[in-house]
RNA sequence: GAGCCGUUAGCUCAGCAGGCAGAGCACCGGCCUUUUAAGCCGGGAGUCGCAGGUUCGAAUCCUGCACGGCUCACCA
């Protein structure tokens, strides 16, 4: 017989014997997360004397059957914790019951709390129900699971058997409550923008197209909320912020999944070198809150996020590594020229000037900033909703974070004048840029008047990599995109 | 999209000079009232990713396909 059906067989006798194989609640008053923070560091004795009795629930992890007393662990998915089952504690009839229990089941408890004479902390079971089958087994109990694919598509599974996966997901949780916390403490309002766009912008991407039935229009799944956030700036919301997904059709890396999620705000009034400010700051707390403290570790090397942190110009320091002089970095054919000669035989070479110099800076910079670094003052052609630059007309406002050699922040002094951002889109369309489209309607908002803005990206996702030491962005995504099988 | 690698029991993996498909965990039965990778005895469990080919004989060699991983490409 199968497992599945050896399993289905247990709990038709446990039906027999009066469990509700689908019950409708269980008074878990004690989470066994609490129970073992509570009760961790109390002493045999004390533990004896109190007699504390829980309620607790959890799926059973690991049997020991020795006879008329059984050990199990169950969790919460925090924590383990051990219950014991004793006949002349439970009775004959009652403890014959748990034969038909599996590892996997969810199972309720009720009893006392004391140590065992090796010291870990126990629930002496005086009743105990089950809350649900496990009709499968569970992956091996030391090894886990391994298997990548099976544990992103099963993710559930990984969640049981893997204690690491589950403090991924909460410290990505932290993290973004403390981002929120943040930015709510400095006067921030959050919103929610748009995710299907009807015009495309705010980034350089494919887009998702999908369809709207009723008004016959397609639309796109957003690429960037930019647009829409500034044009909440001109409406008079100063600052304002929105954490969400964003898709492009694009390929899909380490560092790449379809579907992300990023921060973005905007702050009235300020510029770039505030942000570059706060933003530090912003790091310094997340850094305090999931390590406790500046400095940390990125798969074996040091990172240190105590700022001030480095500031580079982007020109300056691609001419430093490439040995290419500034001059010959304006020079369009040259660059492109350049780029050409180190690409990779297979794949398609750049085919504008930007894409070139991008295509430089990737290859002799980016790897190489593994400290957290601000890039600043791109070039114009790169940075198409950027105020160009105070005291340099070919440059604009705009820096990009970089930690562990990933761009993790994007930001500039936001372009306000109309008609330039109108010539900047038209630029863009004659470039054939990918995500370029004029947006008349954004066109339209910034003539009411943009006031002098700052406004940032943050991939959130990498963002959580660089603070769980995760190589890849699929490890810090629940469910990220795999072919379907 | 390209190159390389992988896919064997529910899980973790061995087996691949072509010759009966294996182990541990999990599961089932027995013994066992402080175990914790519990232990001891016994047992069941497989479309060897899929399809074709070579061969007396294929998990093993060859071809194609699927899915995955890594690298590259794409990607502010």
């Amino acid at each position: 017989m199968e497992e599945k059906e050896i399993r289905k067989e247990r709990l038709k006798e446990l039906e027999k014997l009066g469990y509700s194989p689908h019950p409708y609640f269980y008074p878990a008053e004690d989470a066994v997360s609490d129970i073992v923070k509570n009760f961790r560091g109390a002493k045999e004795e004390e533990l004896e004397k109190l007699k504390i009795k829980v309620s607790t629930a959890g799926r059973i992890l690991t049997i020991r059957r020795m006879g008329k007393a059984t050990f199990l662990h169950i969790t919460d998915g925090k924590e383990k914790l051990q219950i014991f089952l004793r006949e002349n504690t439970l009775g004959k009839e009652k403890y014959s019951h748990f034969k038909h229990f599996n590892t996997g089941d969810w199972i309720g408890v009720k009893g006392l709390i004391f140590k065992t004479k090796t010291g870990e902390l126990t629930v002496l079971a005086e009743d105990f129900t089950l809350l649900a089958k496990s009709l499968l087994p569970l992956p091996e109990k030391w090894h886990g699971l391994q298997d990548v694919e099976v544990r992103f598509r099963k993710r559930y599974l990984d969640l049981i058997v893997n204690r690491k996966t589950r403090d991924i997901f909460e410290k990505r949780a932290r993290i973004l409550r403390r981002i929120r916390k943040f930015l709510e403490e400095r006067g921030f309002v959050e919103v929610e923008t748009p995710m299907m766009h009807s015009v495309l912008g705010g980034a350089a991407a494919k887009p998702f197209v999908t369809h709207h039935n009723a008004l016959d229009m397609d639309l796109y799944l957003r690429i960037a909320p930019e647009l829409y956030l500034k044009r909440l700036v001109v409406g008079g919301m100063e600052r304002v912020f929105e954490i969400g997904r964003n898709f492009r059709n694009e390929g899909i890396s380490p560092f790449h999944n379809p579907e992300f999620t990023m921060l973005e705000f905007y702050w009235a009034y300020k510029d770039y070198n505030f942000l570059m400010d706060l933003t530090e700051e912003l790091f310094c707390e997340i850094a305090m809150e999931v390590w406790g403290g500046l400095k940390g570790k990125y798969q074996g090397r040091d990172l240190d996020f105590t700022p001030p942190w480095k500031r580079l110009k982007f020109m300056d320091t691609l001419s430093d590594r490439s040995g290419i002089p500034v001059e010959k970095l304006w020079d369009e054919d040259f660059v492109m020229k350049k780029a050409l000669e180190l690409f990779p035989e297979e794949g398609t070479p750049p085919s504008t000037y930007g894409k070139a110099l991008d295509f430089l800076f990737d290859k002799f910079v980016k790897e190489e900033l593994f400290q957290p670094t601000f890039i600043i003052d791109f070039p114009k052609v790169l940075s198409p909703l950027a105020k160009e630059h105070r005291n340099e007309p070919r440059l604009t406002e705009r820096f990009e974070l970089f930690v562990a050699g990933m761009e993790v922040a994007n930001a500039f002094s936001e372009l306000t004048d109309p008609d330039e951002q109108k010539a900047r889109f038209e630029d863009q369309v004659r470039r054939k840029e990918e995500g370029a489209e004029v947006d008349l309607d954004y066109i339209e908002a910034l003539s009411y008047g943009l006031p002098p803005t700052a406004g940032e990206g943050v991939g959130i996702d990498r963002t959580v990599m660089i603070f769980t030491d995760s190589p890849n962005i699929r490890e810090v995504i629940l469910f990220p995109l795999l072919r379907k099988k």
